[in-house]
DNA sequence: TCTATTTCACCGACATAGTCGGAGAAATGG
DNA sequence: CCATTTCTCCGACTATGTCGGTGAAATAGA
């Protein structure tokens, strides 16, 4: 019987929520880096991405070639039901381990 | 190079900071079943606390016998300075992710 | 005392998740 | 076409997560 989501596994969903259909490969690693400072590569950002899609969490699309140089057909990724609830779940365990805790600690 | 913790280290160090000086292995167990209403194992624990001593997160204090049945000597755990840096960090990790996002995703 | 029973700590083995470097597919500009 | 850019994905390895089970103390009661 397979628990949660591991902690990249939530920062990768949560990055898919946040960038709404915007969310491919790139974009994803660059959001996760500007939200939380740390530095990653697009090759676990992948690993990971197959994955959640291999569990049925999350599903794709593809997208067309932009007009640019390198401007190569995107693909992007989008949350499923099961994604956002396995989501929920998770960040619900880690609220009620911190509540009442000091701040700082807590997650509101 | 190491990134932070995993999620149930996240829990395992979250209930240490809960359960104060009554952290030990099976308390551990328990306070982490009651409040994310998942099952755990006390091997899972155990394991994870051996691992957050090997990378000095956390150390250890022999209690005495207590007098009852089976009331053997307990082994106490607490996290260490650099134990609450990671996990805050972690924390903060996911409060940046989930910052703006709809009520019941957001880490308040 | 000695044995059954309870409470714990920890080991061994395997499954799942995390990380990285680099290969290689498509797209465009010159 | 060929160099260059943007992007996807594979292969290999490390780190975490999980469990069953072993066995060390400790006490209750025969």
């Amino acid at each position: 019987m397979n628990h949660g989501l591991g902690e990249f596994e939530q920062l990768v969903l949560l990055a898919l929520i946040r960038l709404g259909t915007e969310a491919y490969g790139v974009a994803i690693r660059d959001e996760i880096e500007q939200q939380t400072g740390r530095s990653v590569t697009v090759g676990a950002v992948y690993t990971t991405l197959l994955r959640l899609e291999d569990k049925r969490l999350v599903a794709t699309r593809l997208g067309d070639p932009t007009p640019q140089r390198g401007g190569r057909r995107k693909k992007y990724y989008r949350p499923l039901a099961a994604g956002r609830r396995e989501l929920t779940a998770s960040l619900n365990a880690l609220r009620s381990m911190t509540r009442g805790l000091t701040p700082g600690l807590e997650l509101p």
